[in-house]
RNA sequence: GUCCCAAUAGCUCAGCUGGAUAGAGCAACAGCCUUCUAAGCUGUAGGUCGUAGGUUCGAAUCCUACUUGGGACGCCA
């Protein structure tokens, strides 16, 4: 806990008290304690909404509560000045700022863990995201949900869970049979031969251009390969090389994972026939018109829905299941699982798997990712103009940066529709908020640079000297940080972090235009400020880290 | 037809699980560089929170119905 978050609980612990001792409520009874920073300054620093939410326990008029816990409240429990009461019954608490300033050197020695909570929560959640098919490139939805299922994940970390981070590869359905008879086709093609693609076959010119690398690896061997081999051969390469694809595309964009699961290797173990066994002994299955359903009705889906078709092969789902079954067994407390909204009819059916192999419903939490629409010239970009089909995340990535992309995907909160400006993406203009926030850190280190060149940058911290409004501002704002990160964790929305980093750059650009940092008439004013520049320059670094964005020097 | 998400300033969006006069950014208007990066700052203007009911001391927030936009409703994955 830092400073600012000892003085709320201070402050609400003394609320309570203050109401126990003036009789108003049982402990049984007592509220929970909501203490919030007025966006009004003129009603203080904090204020609390206690008395209205005692109005029905205590049975009295909101106003006179206030008094009563005014009266029995113990200012000198924490830094408070002053007290009063308004509106309909809050009560105002205006605080002798002081105390804030002793962020500054803490936040310095916490440094890169600054905004993490210390002890950890000894809850395990896993999340799974991106899980793209592996016979194509990864288009913009599937980068959004890479930045935000990445940023989730941080953000998790930062707020004490073990994380880890897991990609499902659907490596095992028809598609990937097509991908190895494109493969085949491309193959034979290079090598002169007439051959035809699949009906659903991958058209892409990377399958083209993979035909011709294994020609010119393994020459004309394939050829008149046993036809089983040679199927195997291409799909395992079309595959490996499909996978390697994305994985170099989502390390370029920062995310990375701790676990690649393979579909395939739920069907080489007896994990589909076991998952579907415990059903089984629960009576959730029956057998009609060939086929083998699970009543997912039972857990308040629309209709029951086939796991094994009439011809014996599984659906998607049977094996999703068992993937499931796998993660639980693993003993993970939580799974997150982060899907485009394209998928979202298909939650009920997976809770329902999850209630019926013994979980709580909540232990599968779904977070869906709406579309990304792009936007160029003010016009929407429906297709990649190199291309003619949807625009990619390696294009975007090169047209606008990792930086631009990785915040804006992730500054929305998720369930809403993301318009992604290309031009606001590329502009370096306080119009872009990357941009924005990046030049605050900058412009800090600039300042650094040249106190060191002016000899100013060491001194004594005074944090007396911090009392400016600017300074008291960016004070609560950095104090802010580590609950903001615990918000974001617990109610899963990483756009609270950019919405922070902005406010915080915010806050520096205005204190920067307001006073002058490096004086050499006022050395221990300067030393004060420079260490309080220190922390914002750190914490801005912090938090641009949580969602993958860099913090350069100079822009 | 059923289900999910959205609807807040001209535009793009926040709104911290029900609190005071609903907030940012952009666009508009008016100012600020002989001073640490003007890629910045300060101010003004801009709102019937989609509509109608309900719940209570109090609703953008919770409930119901409706309207509009997007998505989903396979023995596809």
């Amino acid at each position: 806990m830092n400073i600012v978050e000892k003085t709320e609980a201070r402050i609400k612990e003394e609320i309570v008290r203050a109401v126990e001792a003036a009789e108003l409520a049982s402990p049984e009874d007592m509220p929970s304690v909501v203490l919030e920073q007025p966006k009004d300054k003129q009603h203080g620093d904090y204020a609390t909404n206690m008395a209205m939410q005692l109005a029905r326990i205590a049975k009295k008029n909101p106003r006179q509560i206030a008094e009563d816990i005014v009266e029995h409240f113990d200012k000198s429990k924490a830094s408070i000045e002053d007290m009063e009461i308004a509106g309909p019954g809050f009560i105002n608490f205006r605080m002798n700022n002081t105390y804030l300033a002793d962020l500054v050197p803490s936040i310095l020695e916490e440094a890169e863990t600054y905004g993490k909570r210390g002890e950890k929560r000894n809850e395990r959640i896993q999340v799974e995201f991106v899980s793209a098919n592996p016979t194509g490139t990864l288009h913009l939805g599937h980068a959004r949900g890479a930045a935000i299922g990445d940023a989730l994940c941080n953000i998790l970390d930062a707020a004490g869970y073990d994380v880890e981070r897991e990609y499902y590869i659907n490596d095992a359905g028809n598609q990937i049979t097509n991908l190895a008879y494109s493969v085949e086709a491309r193959y034979m093609q290079a090598i002169g031969k007439e051959w035809d693609m699949p009906e659903n076959g991958y058209h892409g010119a990377d399958i083209i251009e993979l035909g011709k690398k294994l020609v010119e690896v393994d020459g004309e061997k394939w050829a008149d390969a046993d036809k089983e081999e040679r199927h195997r051969h291409f799909r395992e390469t079309g595959l490996r090389y499909a996978l390697e694809k994305i994985e170099t595309d989502l390390q370029d964009f920062r995310v990375t994972f701790d676990e690649w699961f393979s579909e395939t290797s739920l069907y080489e173990g007896d994990n589909i026939q076991e998952a579907i066994g415990v059903l089984t002994e629960k009576g959730l299955v029956y057998d009609e018109e060939g086929a083998t359903w699970f009543k997912t009705t039972e857990f308040g889906d629309d209709k029951d829905r086939v796991l094994v078709k009439n011809d014996g092969s599984y659906t998607y789902l049977a094996p999703d299941i068992a993937y499931h079954k796998n993660k639980l067994d693993r003993g993970f407390d939580t799974l997150i699982n982060i899907w485009g909204a394209d998928h979202h009819g298909y939650i009920p059916r997976m809770k329902a798997a999850i209630q019926a192999l013994g979980y709580e419903e909540d232990t599968l939490e779904v977070e869906i990712i709406q579309m990304v629409n792009l936007f160029e010239n003010g016009e929407k970009v429906k297709m990649s103009k190199r291309t003619g089909k949807a625009v990619t995340l390696r294009e975007l990535m090169d047209e606008v940066g990792v930086d631009a992309m990785r915040y804006f995907f992730a500054m929305r909160s998720s369930d809403s529709h993301l318009d992604f400006d290309m031009d606001l993406a590329r502009s370096e203009s306080n119009e872009n908020p990357v941009y924005y926030i990046q030049y605050a850190h900058a412009r800090i280190a600039t300042m650094l640079k040249q106190a060191e060149e002016k000899g100013l940058h060491t001194g004594r911290f005074d944090g007396s000297l911090l009392t400016s409004e600017k300074e008291i501002d960016l004070l609560k704002r950095l104090g802010e940080f580590p609950q903001i990160v615990d918000d974001a964790a617990v109610n899963r929305t990483p756009h609270r972090v950019t919405q922070y980093a902005f406010d915080l750059a915010s806050n520096l650009h205005s204190f920067y235009n307001a006073e002058k940092v490096l004086d050499a008439d006022n050395p221990v004013r300067t030393a004060s400020r420079i260490q309080l520049m220190q922390a914002v320059k750190q914490t801005i670094k912090n938090a641009l880290a949580l969602v993958g964005v860099q913090a350069p020097d100079q822009m």
